[in-house]
DNA sequence: CTGGTCTGACTGACCGGTCAGTCTAGATAT
DNA sequence: ATATCTAGACTGACCGGTCAGTCAGACCAG
């Protein structure tokens, strides 16, 4: 399976690249040339330029997407598996910062528009906000979580992960997590929840 | 200043056109035509595609700095001022959706590198946190408000915004001001705030 | 008439995509 | 064991379409 080996060394110098500059400012050139191959290789394992760039996207999301549904299969008390859920949110995308901004990229533009590859690229999405919604919904049936529009806060949550991500301070994976869990659950009213000091 | 307004008019079709396609697929053709100007014509009021690119991206966060400022400026109760923060941008972007896809993609690429436009963008986009910061603070310091980390949590508000706003859910300003205020200030752990019933 | 603005046909660099040719590894024959 | 063949992956020089950018002339307004 050489050939399965060189085409991932592809998708990753090509995500690299991707993610560095504009689509029309990374040339099949350079991509070849960073993934020691010749141009014409790139084109036999991928229809064109188009086909390589959804196929690093999608080979990132699916990553990701991976890891969510493994976080938030084992059952644990509400506030436990929504930490889980964006503990690997952020654990995934810390390790991949260069997958950061290409799925940041990409979801800016994906408006309703719909060539073929941008559908299964909703639908991805679409399941982080399911999984995500999900574990909400479990914490209200519970009665542990308040939360009267589980779909728009689930995008909520999904959007505090890029917001900690994007605010360049320098924080540990879980510093993050507390942050938006924190957040999230208890608010910024006064009266801090029970964390505070002893 | 007929000039003027036909500068304006061309950032107007050209932000239509870049918001809904890739750099590279939109011409300086099409803009031309969508303008009803001649291709030449551009070249007299941008240097080249980057610099009208550039022009129309920061046309818009000018415009939305703008409407935050102003929102921010007259003080009122702290959690009625941040109410009125988020009132602006949302209001804004309602109102210019282009923009909002414009400038969500545009700051995803935003990352350390720093071609010159590059810089005033990062320096404009961080006045956005800076006003939404001092409005936290604001709060804090007259007890209002328990953020531990003003200037992560106020990434974490601009954030939101775009997170109800590309969820799909089709909501009016008030609905999205609330949802995020509501969940900032409030959180999702049980026991309703104060707002629910009687 | 004249200074300025606009126009759109034109040009040439550039880059996505191709393909004839090379190379390698394995299979088969001797 | 060694020679020969073959499939198919890889190579990179080349091609040709495409567009950003130009500029000679048309078209005004004053």
């Amino acid at each position: 399976m050489k050939s399965q080996e060189r085409r991932d060394n592809i998708l990753v110098c090509a995500a690299r690249l991707f993610a560095a500059a504009r689509f029309d400012e990374v040339l099949m050139e350079d991509i070849a040339r960073e993934a020691s191959v010749a141009k014409g290789t790139l084109y036999s394992h991928f229809a064109d330029k188009d086909a390589l760039y959804f196929a690093v996207v999608f080979d990132g999301i699916l990553q990701l997407n991976n890891h969510l549904r493994a976080a938030a299969a084992q059952d644990r008390p509400p506030e436990e598996q929504l930490r889980a859920v964006m503990n690997a949110i952020l654990t995934f995308f810390s390790r991949n910062r260069v997958f950061f901004r290409l799925l940041s990229m990409e979801d800016a533009k994906a408006g309703p528009g719909g060539s073929e590859s941008r559908q299964r690229w909703q639908s991805e999405r679409t399941e982080q906000i399911d999984v995500i919604e999900s574990v909400l919904r479990r914490g209200v049936a519970g009665g542990d979580f308040h939360v009267p529009q589980p779909r728009l806060q689930a995008f909520v949550l999904r959007g505090m992960v890029r917001s900690v991500l994007t605010s360049g301070e320098k924080l540990s994976v879980k510093e993050m997590v507390d942050v938006i869990v924190d957040t999230f659950l208890y608010g910024a009213r006064s009266k801090a929840p029970e964390a505070p000091s002893p």
